[in-house]
DNA sequence: AATGTTATTATGTACCTACATATTTTGTCA
DNA sequence: TGACAAAATATGTAGGTACATAATAACATT
């Protein structure tokens, strides 16, 4: 049945910003119920589709965006699934206050203390992603006890900390001599850059720029 | 009530691969209908954040990983959105039987006819996007008669031809000299690629490489 | 005409019920 | 023991109802 809706709007040939009939009239139309047409548009909006509005109605996007969703996991995870030896090392631990272009990705306006982690990871002895990261330890002090030299940041906090916003941008910067020096490539160099930032209830818990090796892809799943 | 329901859920502390109770426990214990508990974690398997299986109930997944939607509109809209002159350019608009490469990208065994066409968006006068695209032309006969001098491809594709399937993939490469010349940037410089591929039914319609300028970044909405 | 109040309208959320479907468990029979 | 059928189980989908909420339109008041 859903299917059934999904398809009559994508045959229907409405145009983009078109205005769709409302639920109640295409549940009549289509022998359905109310119920059935909201859980169906609530999944075409959320695909991106249409857009819905309280009084306004239902209409087709006007301007089509191309939704994909990313799977971004474990960095272990990735490597192994590839068949590949994991492993990490950890360059850098320290604590700081950070410096501002961490409290902006934060949307902080008051500083507090955070941990610095730095690591790389690696795949089959060579090095694979380089890992910055700054973890609020007002939010997660626990991350204190934790050396991370057996298990990486990266794992420890998605296994440990649940979050409830996440922010990610994606881009492309030249290597400089650091980032060539602990990958392993030549300086200037193209690398894909996977910037995360998580929050859980508003708090800050952290922000991690990793910087992948050249040949890496994000690919979308399903 | 679902907000309710994610957080009971997150903050219940279940750690990776642990199961949680049955949608009808979880409504007994939260007072609520087993519909709201569906529909709650219903959201929550979308997210990424728990498995469900028929009959074998609900765990968090083993595996977290992170989900990021993306949003990447049509060319003209994101470069006017910025407050920005938008033009397009049409470089070239040729048939042809595709390469290899591009048959691999539709998952095509016998080759037909396609139109290539290659096309530089510019932002204030400036090149922005860099976008090498192939249409089939036994999926969208009716490119052959649109000529993209007006409209680029971009727009007319999203505008008139629906997909049901898209494949996306990010990645970072150092610009040859000819990507260097149509972007005006020098040779060697870090440039972010979408590479999206669109069926309809398994029909192939277009896969195209979009080459960004330095400094473009893809962020997630929402 | 500007302003504030009150309907109206379409979607959003929740409740409850019934049945479908995928999977596993159990039972039965050769 | 092995194979196959039947029961049990948890999620998936749909129906139908009631009320909440946001946005707008209509109306009245000054």
């Amino acid at each position: 049945m859903r299917d059934t809706i999904h398809n009559a709007i994508l045959c229907g040939r409405y145009g983009p910003g078109d205005r769709l009939p409302r639920d109640a009239d295409l549940a009549d139309n289509l022998n359905c119920a109310r119920s059935t047409v909201q859980r169906a548009m609530q999944d075409l909006s959320n695909s991106g589709l249409v857009e819905r509005r309280r009084k306004g109605g239902t209409r087709v996007r006007s301007e089509p965006v191309t939704r994909a969703t990313l799977n971004i996991p474990i960095i272990r995870r990735e490597v192994e699934q590839k068949g590949a030896r994991y492993g990490h090392q950890l360059i850098r631990r320290s604590q700081a206050l950070p410096p501002r272009k961490v409290m902006a990705k934060f949307e902080l306006s008051t500083p507090h203390h955070m941990l610095q982690v730095e690591a790389l990871h690696f795949s089959n002895g060579c090095p694979y992603i380089l890992e910055d990261r700054w973890i609020s330890l007002k939010t997660v002090p626990e991350a204190r006890e934790v050396d991370f030299t057996q298990q990486s940041a990266n794992e420890w906090l998605l296994l440990n900390q649940p979050y409830s916003r996440c922010d990610v941008s994606l881009f492309a910067i030249s290597a400089n001599d650091r980032f060539a020096d602990l990958l392993q490539v030549k300086i200037g160099v193209a690398l894909f850059v996977v910037e995360r930032t998580t929050w859980i209830d508003k708090a800050p818990i952290t922000t991690v720029q990793a910087i992948a090796t050249p040949g890496y892809q994000l690919l979308t799943r399903c």
